[in-house]
DNA sequence: TTACCTGCAAAGAGTTTGCAGGTAG
DNA sequence: CTACCTGCAAACTCTTTGCAGGTAA
């Protein structure tokens, strides 16, 4: 499929100019059906594959966190030194595999109704993320 | 208090030397009724005060990976480029104050039952970590 | 005495920044 | 033309490592 244009439109709103490494960028990451999972690093090298010129890795930082700025991107925790980041920026949860250092999503469904009994006086509840360790069973 | 031999005690015990740099980060995280919460970098700042003598940074992080190895200490995830610890180890989760960067434990009984209903086969479960970000009522 | 530990400084990994040249509008 | 963007390299932050000297047992 062809979106580029989408992905121009979607830039040009946003205020970014669609250079022909963001719209590289956006046609990786959201010219799919999936949620996409990635680092800054897998990222270039998915990059590397799927487009003839080089992107520098200054201007993947860019991008991303300009799209992450714009509501496009989520950021995601583990306890890898790595950020990872996700193309679901809606309210979800993840399995983070560590036998394949790999993120998998958790709908909402697939967790129990969840609720936050304690409160804290003068604070709001910002968001709930629920990350699931998983490894291969015959792991230690 | 002084549990000074205690601590002596339970380095020993684990194989390592009670040094003086030890027991003095020992005296700093677990002397102590509440869980704490810290980085490299903030325990570092109590141990100057704690502690008339200088201890490198480089035995600090020697330190705290040997206590997180032993068991004594694990590692908290939150979409913060720091690493945070913890001194309480058992199974519980975390409010993360975004207004003022710092952790507050949750106890179990504090968030509703908790079910995992996907599973993915060849793999199981090893923890489960629920991260409640809150901030000021008056934030953005 | 010997294995282990500390402190320093250098090296690494991941990320950010400054700036000159390039490009969209 | 002008503001914005890219690529490079240097800088930065956090963490790890190598090694010489120090310390526990």
């Amino acid at each position: 499929m062809n979106n580029k244009p989408i992905f121009i439109e979607k830039l040009r709103s946003s205020g970014l100019r669609p250079t022909r490494q963001r719209i590289a960028i956006c046609e990786l990451l959201f010219d799919r059906r999936d949620t996409f999972h990635f680092t800054i690093n897998s990222l270039n090298n998915f990059l590397k594959k799927s487009t003839s010129e080089k992107i520098s890795l200054a201007t993947i930082y860019n991008t991303v966190h300009a799209f992450k700025k714009k509501g496009y991107l989520k950021k995601i925790s583990i306890n890898t030194d790595k950020c990872y980041f996700d193309t679901n920026v809606s309210n979800h949860h993840h399995f983070f595999d560590e036998s394949k250092n790999e993120l998998i999503d958790l709908k909402d469904k697939d967790i129990s109704n969840l609720k936050i009994k304690k409160t804290i006086p003068g604070k709001k509840i910002k968001s709930i993320e629920v990350l699931v360790k998983i490894a291969n069973n015959n792991h230690s």
